[in-house]
Order: C-alpha cells, then structure tokens, then sequence
DNA sequence: GATGAATGAGACTTCATTCAT
DNA sequence: AATGAATGAAGTCTCATTCAT
C-alpha cells in the first residue's frame, strides 16, 4: 500500500475499496474488475483510490491478501489434534465450504485469473507454506507418515471440489458436503501405494 | 465459424491459428490472448483470422471445443466395463494427466477465464452430459450405486488435482500420478456413508 | 449523453466537441467524421470525448438535434399569422438561408448520410411533426385550405433549392433568394389544382 | 475502366457489377456498398471486378455515369417546344418522377454520399451543363427570359421534391405528383422580381 | 482471364492512471 | 487529502486492394 491508513476515516475508506472490490471480483470476475468500477461501489473517487494503493496490482494483492487470511482462520480452527479422524474430515469440510459461502466466486478469480506481484501460490510462499502444513500435519496425524505430495494432492482436490460446487451453485448443498466427507476421509485412510 | 476452409491451403492456416491460440492461451493466459498475438504467432495476417472466425468468442469457443474434443476422446479410451478398480483408477489418471501434458495451462484458462458463447459447463451441457456419464457410469460399476453427486464430487477433485499439478509444474511427477490413482481408487470404494 | 456536464470546464468540453462535429461534418462530410478526427479538432482527447458520449451514434444524435433545434427556433420566429404573403415568404427564405450559412453542409450531410438513432425524418417524428406544423399552418393561412401534402412538397422544394445552393457555395447569392421567394410565394399562391 | 470489354462475357460481366452496384446503393446505401458485397451480388469474383475498375471510386463513377445518363434520356424526352405551359410541366413531372421510381434511393445516394472523381456537380461540368440547359430552355420559353438561376432554382427544388418523396416512399402517389406539377407550373409563371 | 485467400491500415472503443482544482 | 475530468496506449474488427494459383 501507497500509505498506511492511520485514521479512523482512512481505515474504513480502505475498508470500503476492499470489500467492494471483493463483491465485484466475486460476482462480475475479473473482468468487471475496473479500477473505476470499485471506486464507484465503494462511494469513494478514483484518485482516492489510488492514494493507498499505486496500482490494481496492488489492489488485487491487498484483496486476496485479506481473502487468504479469512481462509486460513477458518483452516486453523479445524486443526485439532485430538479429533478422531470423521470429527477431523466433518470439520475441515464444514470449514472450507464456510470460508467460500460469502463469496461464492471470489476464491476461484483470486487464484486462477487474477495476476498477483509474488508467486504465492508457489509452494514455497508464505501463503502456501502455512497452508500446507495444516494439511501435512493432518497427513502425518492419520495416516501415520509425513507426505508432502499427499498433502498436496488432498489440498488440491478439496480446491477443486469446492470451487466446481461453487460455480455450479451447489456449495450450500448436503449432499456435497457429504461426499467431500467422505473424499477427505478415505484420502488420509490410505497408505501410500494401496494398490501394492 | 464464417466459412469452411475448403482447400489445403486454408486448412493449414486455420489450424495454425487454432495451435497458435492454444498455445498463447497456456502459456501467457487470458490476458495474452489478443486476436493480433494470435494472428502473429500463426504467422497470419489479422484479416486472415477475422475470414475464419467471426469474432474473439468464436475462436475461443473453436479452440476449447478442440480441446474437450481431445478430452473426450482420451476419456473414453479409459473406460472398459472388464477392468478392475485398480486398473481403470490406473488408466483413469494416466488419461487425465496425458490429456493436460500438451497444454497444461490451456483447460484452467478455457474452463475459468475464457468466456463462452453458450454455457458449457452447466450440468445440462452438451459437453458436461457425455463428460459426467463416464464417471457416473464408473461410480455405478464399482461402486454398485447410482450416484450423480459422487461421480460430480469425483470429476472435480480430479480437476483441481490435475490443474493444480498444471500449474506448478508437476503434471509429469510420479508421485502426483500415484497419489491420483490413490483419491480416485478410494472414491470409487467408498459406500455413500462410509462412517455411519 | 453518458455524464452531464456540470462544470464550467465540463460544459466548455462538449462545447467543443459538438463544435468540431459539426464542422468536420460540413466541411469533409460523413466519411471524415471519425471520433479521433473529431476529439483532435476540438483539442481533447478521444477518451473524454467518450466521458461525454457512449459511441459515434450518440455524438451524431448530438449533433443533430442541436442543429435541427436551432432550424426551428429560425422557422418559429418566422411565423407569423399577420404577415402579408409577400413579408412571410421574404422572412422565411431568409430564415431557411440564414440557418443554413454557419455549416453550409451539415444540414445535408447529418440529414442525408448520418446515421441516427431513432427514425427523426419519418413524418412521424418529434422533429418532423413541428416542422411541418410550420408549413400546413402557412399553406391553411394563404391557400385557405388544410393541404399536408402540399405543406410537404413545399418544405422539400425549399430543403432542395436550399441544400443544393449550399452545395454550390451560392447560399449568399441575391438572386438565389430572391428565387426562393418566389418559388415559396408562388406555391402559397396557388390552389390545388391550378390547371383546372 | 481499367480495359474495355471487348466480348460479349466481359460486357455482360462489367453489367453484372453496374446493376448490382446500383441496387446494393439503392437499398442498402452507401455505408453497404463494398467492393466485396458488390461482387458476390454480382456473381463475380472480386478479382474480376477489379479487372475492370481499378478502385471503388472508379466503379462509383461508372455507376453514377449510367444512372445521369438514364436520366437525361428521360429528360430529353420531355422537350418539346410546341407543348403548352401544363403539358410541359406534366411530363417534366412524369418523367423526373419515373426515373427514380427504377432504384428510388440511388439518385440521392450518388449524388449526395458516394465521393466522385470529378466535381461532376460544378455547374459547369458536362452533365450540370446538359442538365441545366434543359431547363433554361423552359425557363426562356416559357418565363420569355434568360435567367440562369431562375432554372437552377427550379432543378434544385424539383431535386429536392422527388428525392425526399423517394424517402418516405411516396413516389408513387398521384398527390405529390399533381403538387410537383403544380409548383414546376408556378414557377415557370413567373416574372423574376414577381413582388415589385 | 478468373479466382478468392490473404493482407494490413485504420476505425471505434475501453480503462488504468494522472493531475489540476 | 479528496475529487473526478482528462489522458492515450492498446485491443477488436472491417474492408479496399493484391497476387499466387
């Protein structure tokens, strides 16, 4: 960010720009995503927009920023050691179809069309650093063996599952909370070569 | 398309625009994909394009249906009612992955960024149909039940397993294939309820 | 219009632009009036030109309307019910030429060659209707007879003399006028059939 | 034209383009007339049509010249010194209107949109001078004095009569004729200074 | 001669960004 | 600090014209 907000006024401006840029990432794409669009939405000008952020970069930056953080709040709360594993795979469900109910198709935009400054989704990123290891340290829980390709693989599957659903409207439905259940579930079952 | 290449000549040029689109598509993204990049890569004039395809969204709507063409096709091969488990779950994510090798960023791009002219991806698609009742068909014979969501919760995971693979460059590691065949056995194991 | 102008500066802007319009539009006709040539001449950018104006047509319909009011508050002041015969054709054709002497070519060319939004010359129209309200009422006051064809061979007889003097750089000359008069004179004199 | 016909299939091709041409400005204006649509119409090949007009210009030319021709032939017809005042002005009236009556939009088109080589409307070109002699003709026989502007007047208002009655598609209807005729006779009438 | 695929200059329009007020 | 009018590079698409076959 250009300056850091320090007032109370300057705090919910940035406030606004943010949400209302996250409303129309979300229900527009990204290519309803106009620097003056969000200006607009946000009731604020275009040149106060740009006092805090230098660029839509960094806007972008700044909004998936936020959406990552809220992701992995909700992650956190599922990381329970002493879960059983259906208590672990219930949860964990629960908790990444809530964290994309508000925004249906915000995830989605944020990681696959909007370009950002840094790599983040590279496996070496904080981002993905911290998110990941939620998922190792489950791997390793439940299945007794620390697999980072597993993990990976589950993370990815979950990602894929969750956004078709959301594109597909069907993210609030039982039925596909059900069957992430049981994918989750029957991926940290396994060994490593079940077929052998 | 606005007219049939009918000579050799013609072909030639409007499957080097089509190549050329692919492969602007997977490596740059959307964003790249301009109908003069386009037109330059394929070594073709601009106008040359515009005689083939009648606007941007035609020649993205030829270049995708190329590419479910492709997916259809290689999907099919995997499915033989006389496999085991372990052999379709094995050829299942040979095929997938053998599928996104060419292009690996081209399915994310055309399925979440590009728009199209009709909706494709909607359950009731064309596309999605014949995509769907291969999965549902494999849930039925392995699973021995009819299962819409599950065969629709599996073909996502697959995706995000795959597109994510794609995009960090591990779509050729073993251990990412044998992790595939491992979520895509285990789904097709599971009874609907696995832990009542 | 897009926005309306609400500042000094904004209003001085159109200003231009409508300006520029009109005078690329007599002096080099339809085919030169492109938005770029347009926002050039009126010394701004083509992108406010587009702040103002959603696309070409609406800049046209501008341009038009504004042209077409100032030819009616020229023709109003020409009526007047106690006028000889003699006085009203004398002030008319100096009216008709009068509005006609800024943008020698514009009538013609926004009238003939534009294309507009809404059908404006059918007879129908806004536009047409009060037009020719102008000369059904002078046919009534100095035929005595309601005739709305003859007020519309009239009105073209002299939308004809007139475009055509403009077209030859004559509008100014004595003797045109002096024939307009005696053209519009000689059609109010007349009853319908005045061979019989 | 770039070469001359020489055989009966280049001739009837050059005639091919011509009536096509004409059509393409008849109904669908000048923003539709393209070289391209000219020459599918025509059932020719673009190649061939600029075989034998070397730009769109010169084809406009060529089709421009036929249609004045036409007229003048029309025109001719309807001298005749030995007519009486209402007979002359009947026929003028009968004969402008049946030359438009063939493509009704193409006189205006021609000679107010489409660009010409030369300045074919200079009161001193060839076809302005035969054109205009035939009315200072009527003027001097009938009005029993010479008066140049006197003829143009009347040219231009019958111009601007038939060409506006051809837009509103009233052409054919006896009112407007019997008014053409009525105003033709009018001004032939006249003194020139009919106010003092 | 005839064909029509190919060319590319140029038109319309959008939107990220700046800067005078 | 805030505003929003203004900017202009860049993208999509058309159509007059050429030239290899």
């Amino acid at each position: 960010m250009r300056k850091t907000p320090r007032q109370a006024r300057s705090r919910a401006l940035v406030e606004a720009i943010l949400e209302a840029g996250a409303r129309i990432l979300s229900v527009e794409g990204w290519a309803g995503f106009t620097t003056n669009a969000v200006a607009e939405r946000a009731g604020v000008s275009i040149g106060s927009l740009y006092q805090y952020f230098p660029d839509k970069l960094a806007l972008t930056d700044a909004i998936r920023q936020r959406h990552l953080d809220d992701c992995m709040a909700v992650l956190r709360l599922s990381q329970d050691a002493a879960l059983s594993p259906d208590a672990f795979a219930a949860g964990l469900a629960r908790a990444m179809i809530s964290a994309h109910l508000k925004h249906p198709g915000l995830h989605r935009v944020l990681l696959d069309e909007a370009p950002a400054s840094s790599d983040y989704r590279n496996p070496q990123s904080v981002f993905e650093q911290a998110y990941l290891a939620c998922f190792e340290a489950a791997v390793a829980r439940y299945r007794g063996e620390a697999n980072r390709v597993a993990a990976l693989v589950l993370s990815d599957a979950i990602d894929g599952i969750v956004h078709n659903a959301a594109r597909r409207g069907m993210l609030a439905e039982p039925e596909v909370e059900r069957e992430l259940v049981a994918v989750v579930l029957a991926s940290l079952a396994l060994r490593t070569r079940p077929s052998s």
